[in-house]
DNA sequence: CCCTTTCATCGTTTTTTTACGATAAATTTT
DNA sequence: AAAATTTATCGTAAAAAAACGATGAAAGGG
């Protein structure tokens, strides 16, 4: 990214924008808020509180799993998710030297 | 999202998700520490910086812009990009509100 | 005036994402 | 043991995103 192109991004562009594609879908923001509105883990209830189809969620839980954002584990039947409160803390971190990086720049348009 | 399904995602999350779209992608994000780093807005320099074609550079800017979270003007034959810091600040806002919610729930998983 | 530069837009292709129903595996319940 | 529940995964269809080259419009320079 900074004389001879070619180079690919950096890993700190790359994760970000993992990070950011997680949250870039308004059904995963919801599970997010649902998950920590119940301090309890849920699973199934959260297909209940979705205008989704059960595989549908199934999918999104996957992917903030993937992302790191979400834990899960197998309770029975029963499936657990919880917000993996670490992976946020490291999120806010990543965003915040972002943040701060725009933060120097006063805009000229 | 409460009770009877059907009602769709709420404007908040709907509007946090179409911010963190634009994020979502690493060029998106490499261009907006590029227009951060240079306090003189830019154009065409971008895609010198980018390993990417002109007309896809182009893309990313009309959606950071749609987006919100740049500016754009016209100067002679060159385009000027910069910063929206305004949009900066009220993203950054909503994410705060958005992670406090997050810091309540202590996983189980 | 032509010629060049700069950039947005169009048309197209490829890849990824979103969504669903169907199915299957694992557990409970009965 | 049979039936029902819960959930992940598969297959697939439709929609959106990403990328590129080609084209065209506007402005500047000669």
């Amino acid at each position: 990214m900074s004389t001879n192109k070619k180079e690919a991004f950096t890993q700190e562009e790359q994760e970000l924008a993992e990070l950011a594609k997680a949250l870039a879908h308004p059904a995963r923001i919801a599970i997010l808020k649902e998950l920590a509105r119940r301090n309890v883990c849920i699973c199934g209830e959260i297909v209940e509180v979705l205008p989704l189809a059960q595989s549908t969620v199934s999918q999104h839980l996957k992917e903030l799993q993937q992302a790191g954002l979400i834990k899960g584990s197998v309770d029975g039947v029963k499936s657990c998710y919880c917000i993996n409160y670490e992976a946020f803390k490291r999120f806010e971190g990543i965003l915040e030297k972002f943040f701060r990086i725009t933060e120097n720049s006063q805009g000229c348009c």
